[in-house]
DNA sequence: TGTACATCAGTGAACGCGCGTTCACTGATGTAC
DNA sequence: TGTACATCAGTGAACGCGCGTTCACTGATGTAC
């Protein structure tokens, strides 16, 4: 409706949303502060008035990939609450689809292109309360006790780090087409928490639909 | 000696070899053909002689990754020949340690800019060297009753997924302090490990000398 | 209700830069005779 | 052993490009009176 107003209204967001397609189609190479204002339909300068310069750009995409991530997750622990293997199973599925449906979004937003330097005190908080919800998760995991007793943040990173590693090599092409064809990926991401943990399988975990 | 000569006699490797410290002092971002050529002492047109294009060159660069990688992890194999359990802790140590100390290097090995339309058989073959050698260890394992039986291709994709998610979150900066704080990345990953398996863990496997 | 003015988001020209790639060339090497 | 010549690795000038960032500006908005 505003689309030909000289002030855009809600530019600061219309131009993460404008990065966030660009990555989506061209990946991070052809991210740039150029394109992005263009996708956005406004003048090469614009972003100015709401970012200080590219990094702080790529730090609210970011961001945004972060919110979107935890969105997600959060609504599965909702749903599934009380039935701890299956919150994990849906989380890491979940996990696993965010970096497939957008690869160049998950990457970025992992990538560490934030910390150097400067602060992004809205990057760590919400990176933090990921990591309190995976962490909430594996202690009822643990109390179920499907996960080996021990400290809580180190299982939890312990399970972060097999989901994160399995959906970066998948999304970086690195495993084999042979076992690919044998299973999908959400039984890939099964078959590592059962590798993990001690998660019985049940048949509504597979539901028709496989990803 | 052959310094000021007007054929190097190895510029290739030379290249590649330029490419490797530009990444561990610059980073990705500071790779480009012609600093690489300069770092070479030698023009900028240079490298034309001997890749195709940028591409080529980085794929050289990341399969040279896969490379030294595969060198360590096959003389720790080696090594600790007859004790399964210790070969999956060390290999994944190493593994680890190769991110964390030329964090650029473990980016692009695994960052699947190769991949894309180009064929680069080499680095198909040192990958696939790698997960073999990741399978053997496996398998001896799960012999060893200490990996839960199952499909070896499927097994060794998690115990890799999960070091290399590792590894990733590491460099990427993402374990928070205070966990890095109380554990050491050896004490980590041997955490995880112990996670992911039923490693019973010997004092040996913690060296006076952390990493 | 109407006018003057401060505020500020967005414009468009301009900057300097490093990049990948090409091209005609030249210097060194090794081989045939 | 000496010379002619083909081969090929490396040179340096040149190209066009997209980039991040700056700057003086202008158009729209909202507020004070």
């Amino acid at each position: 409706m505003n689309e030909h107003k000289y002030h855009h209204g809600d530019l600061k967001n219309a131009l993460i949303g404008a990065g966030v397609d660009i990555l989506a189609e061209e990946g991070l190479g052809g991210l740039s502060l150029r394109k992005v204002a263009a996708r956005a339909g406004v003048s090469h300068a614009a972003p100015y008035a709401h970012f200080a310069d590219k990094q702080d750009l790529i730090a609210a995409i970011s961001t945004e990939g972060y919110h979107r991530l935890y969105e997600r997750i959060e609504a599965l622990v909702q749903r599934y609450q009380g039935d701890p293997p299956r919150q994990l199973i849906e989380v890491a599925c979940a996990y696993v689809e965010f970096a497939r449906k957008d690869p160049a979004h998950f990457r970025i937003t992992f990538s560490g292109v934030i910390e150097t330097e400067k602060n992004y005190p809205t990057f760590v908080e919400i990176s933090q309360k990921n990591l309190q919800l995976v962490t909430q998760v594996v202690e009822a995991c643990q109390s179920a006790g499907i996960l080996k007793p021990g400290p809580a943040d180190a299982t939890a990173v312990s399970i972060w780090s097999s989901v994160h590693g399995l959906a970066s090599l998948l999304i970086e092409g690195q495993i084999s087409h042979t076992l690919l064809d044998r299973m999908s990926r959400r039984e890939l991401t099964v078959f590592l928490l059962n590798q993990v943990t001690l998660v019985e399988l049940r048949p509504e975990m597979f539901p028709a639909k496989a990803i």
